[in-house]
DNA sequence: CCAAAAGTGTTGGGACTACACCCATGA
DNA sequence: TCATGGGTGTAGTCCCAACACTTTTGG
């Protein structure tokens, strides 16, 4: 029935990285200005080829760190497109994740085969390489939807933040306004932060209390099946 | 940078077809029993080798038409499923499609290459080839967290039906017992049901109202941005 | 003392849950 | 007339949104 002889495409991932910036208060997207062609001096995502030992997850983790010196980060698949041409040297059905990071421990870092490597704010995307436009609209409403019911906006926060950042990240990522004080009530009651005997300092103002995102209560109550809501 | 010359893994689709059993008031999966090694004599899901010229939808939608005749159906990608011996014969990805289909319109058929095609209630599910329990357990957790916030019960039902058997359906996927006038209540609410002056028939009891999905609204809904729960 | 953000409670309305009885029909 | 599911309303509770002022700190 099924044959080797059969036809392959060539297969391959790619990951989009989202992080929060602080000073500009923004979600940005990592993108890495390819040096050769096709699409040289495009921007696209980093990625590449999937061997022929390794998972596609693997892949993806090995990818980033090979080209960004990420690793050990929130990473997900998000989707496999593979429109006919979307390649132009031919047929390349590639797998797409998307990772989540924390700006300040991984700062941008030129790849070995990359003109350069940048952030880029949502609203300040060039054009994009391949199909990569459209990837980073997937990636993007899958962060804004998975946000509201899967704690993981605090992947991308440094390990102890006020809570007044956390909303501010969720303000961008949902892109509304929310209620100070109803944040908080909402936040708090989920259990998931535990508040620390630290301040903020520096600040020209009074310094907000520092949180920290309680992993093991999250590990705790997903296992006994519980529901988060922003 | 990159190349053509890199080795490639095989790319196939699988898919995973639920329907609703009526007779039985249970979700049903197809399964088709494999005629040829490997896994020869064991159930998997239909499915095959992705074309050069197709997209993997393309590919998915082409393959369950082959296998079972079915078309025209809801389809949509799952995961893409890559563990390095998850076929013997050597390095196979494949890209997973869950479809929902109405089991009154589209009865099982034998496939060309199987030996026999048939449904399993989900507590009845035998030995599947491959890595497809796996594929199973996931696509059902995909169906189950979708049904929630996303009108695609319906894809499941007859275009006419009683909201009791919507519940039925209901209760079957979340697998909990749902309260009569709640549920009416809160699906009424969404105005995405249009009551008929068609009733049951050749029932021993009161002929309960029929109703039909309004997809012109749920697309006029979905472009305002509005939001379903159940 | 001023500017700037931190932090805190209450109230009204809407939504959800729980719950029990009569109705229509065919056998 | 009986058995079976169809169909309906209400009351109590909880959750959510809306809203403004005082506190702390550094400059």
């Amino acid at each position: 029935m099924y044959t080797y002889e059969y036809p392959r495409p060539a297969l391959t991932v790619d990951c989009v990285i989202f992080a929060w910036d602080k000073a500009s208060e923004a979600i940005k997207v990592m993108l890495i200005e390819r040096a050769h062609e096709p699409f040289a001096n495009h921007w696209a995502f980093p990625g590449g080829f999937v061997d022929m030992d390794e998972t596609v997850d693997t892949a993806a983790a090995r990818e980033l760190e090979e080209e960004t010196g990420i690793k050990n980060v929130f990473m997900e698949q998000l989707y496999t497109f593979s429109s006919v041409d979307r390649d132009p040297r031919g047929r390349v059905v590639s797998v797409a994740y998307y990772a989540l990071i924390n700006m300040q421990k991984h700062p941008a870092k030129a790849a070995s085969d990359a003109k350069s490597v940048k952030w880029f704010g949502l609203s300040e995307i060039p054009a994009l390489a391949f199909d990569h436009q459209q990837i980073l609209d997937m990636a993007y409403e899958r962060l804004k939807s998975k946000v509201r019911y899967q704690p993981i906006g605090f992947e991308l926060l440094p390990r102890k933040f006020p809570l007044s950042e956390l909303q501010l990240l969720y303000e961008q990522i949902l892109n509304t306004k929310l209620d100070k004080r109803n944040f908080r009530r909402k936040i708090l009651k989920t259990g998931l932060l535990k508040p620390l005997e630290e301040f903020q300092t520096r600040v020209a103002h009074r310094a907000a209390r520092l949180y920290t995102f309680d992993d093991k209560k999250y590990k705790a109550l997903t296992r006994e099946g519980f529901s988060f809501e922003i």
